[in-house]
DNA sequence: GTTAAAATCGAGTGCTCACTCGAACTTTGT
DNA sequence: ACAAAGTTCGAGTGAGCACTCGATTTTAAC
């Protein structure tokens, strides 16, 4: 599992092999097979054993923690584990060719988490949090947009990039501070 | 050219095959070897041919266009000419696996993005029209990002989604109205 | 018209791939 | 102890891959 997570990450689905998976855990492809009928089922197993072990969301739902926090405080965690971010860029992109096996799992993700930010935006708005003119639905795929792109960015240049910051940027622009019961005029 | 073109957003690079685009030519494969000397640099051939025939920034610099609108503008150009957004996104993912013969080019690409959105938000923010506490450099890669993040989204669920509208969101967000000289007091 | 260069291709080459098959070996339940 | 079930693998299979070779055809130059 952990094996066909390096390989899928480092090499992407078409370009990984099963080999490469059996090799790396000392087992013969026919072996591999024996568990994971086809390569496509080796990935989509991959792709669940992912969401199962990391979670999508915060493990411990820490209710003191803001929306936003628990979005810095994801985004800090990656950057400690660039194989899962790779492994998701990857895919994903991978995932808009042709007959690709992860293509529903990415749709469904993407549905899965617009949905779910909507729904945070939404709560935000009607406690007069959201800045006034910000569209929840659309803000929550920029949001999902914005980190996907930044992720690919620091792959790229790890040093260059500061995922957070950015993140935490556009949090700030559009999420208005707790408002504070004695400021009011 | 095109037909390589084509061939390598459908499939991406490790999938497409120089016999799919010798065929989409009608062409025989080793013809096509005869005009670029391996399937890498069929590669860099095509990404050059989308830079040089696109342009990457306005073919007409309009001066009376602002910042903003020329993004939009490209934007929504975008959305009639997918094949070159997924190429695009398939080939820059695929870039950040193993020993892939795009990521040069990819690195390359995001460096002189970053800088020119650089210099314009620089330029903005000198004349004030930028949000305070905005930083120049991380709107620049954020921008990118989003934008990019975005078309895959789009390409996942064309209906769905709002390109031009979410730049528009985030650029009215960082951008300041053009100061109105009759208003000031 | 001759000749050199460029273009085209059929037929390979050697490799890797996902996947199959049949037979061993190991474990386990009783 | 024994059989059933689970596990492992060597040895294929057939297909597809990028790329090569040698030769033929087409074009171009003088």
């Amino acid at each position: 599992m952990e094996a066909a997570h390096t390989v899928f990450a480092a090499q992407g689905y078409v370009g990984g092999s099963l080999q490469d998976v059996a090799d790396r855990v000392g087992m013969s492809q026919t072996s591999l097979l024996h568990y994971f009928p086809s390569k496509r089922e080796l990935l989509l197993a991959v792709l669940n054993w992912r969401d199962s072990i990391t979670g999508d969301g915060q493990t411990p739902p820490d209710p003191t923690e803001t929306f936003s926090e628990s979005i810095l405080r994801q985004a800090r965690f990656n950057e400690k584990i660039p194989g899962v971010i790779e492994l998701y860029a990857v895919l994903c992109a991978e995932s808009l060719t042709d007959d690709h096996p992860g293509r529903a799992y990415f749709c469904e993700r993407f549905d899965t988490l617009r949905a779910t930010y909507f729904a945070d935006f939404t709560r935000l708005a009607e406690k007069g949090r959201l800045r006034p003119g910000v569209d929840p639905a659309r803000a929550a795929a920029s949001l999902i947009a914005l980190w996907d792109g930044i992720q690919t960015q620091w792959l790229l240049d790890p040093e260059g990039i500061d995922m957070a910051a950015c993140l935490r940027d556009y949090l700030s622009l559009i999420i208005l501070e707790e408002p504070d019961e004695n400021t009011v005029a």
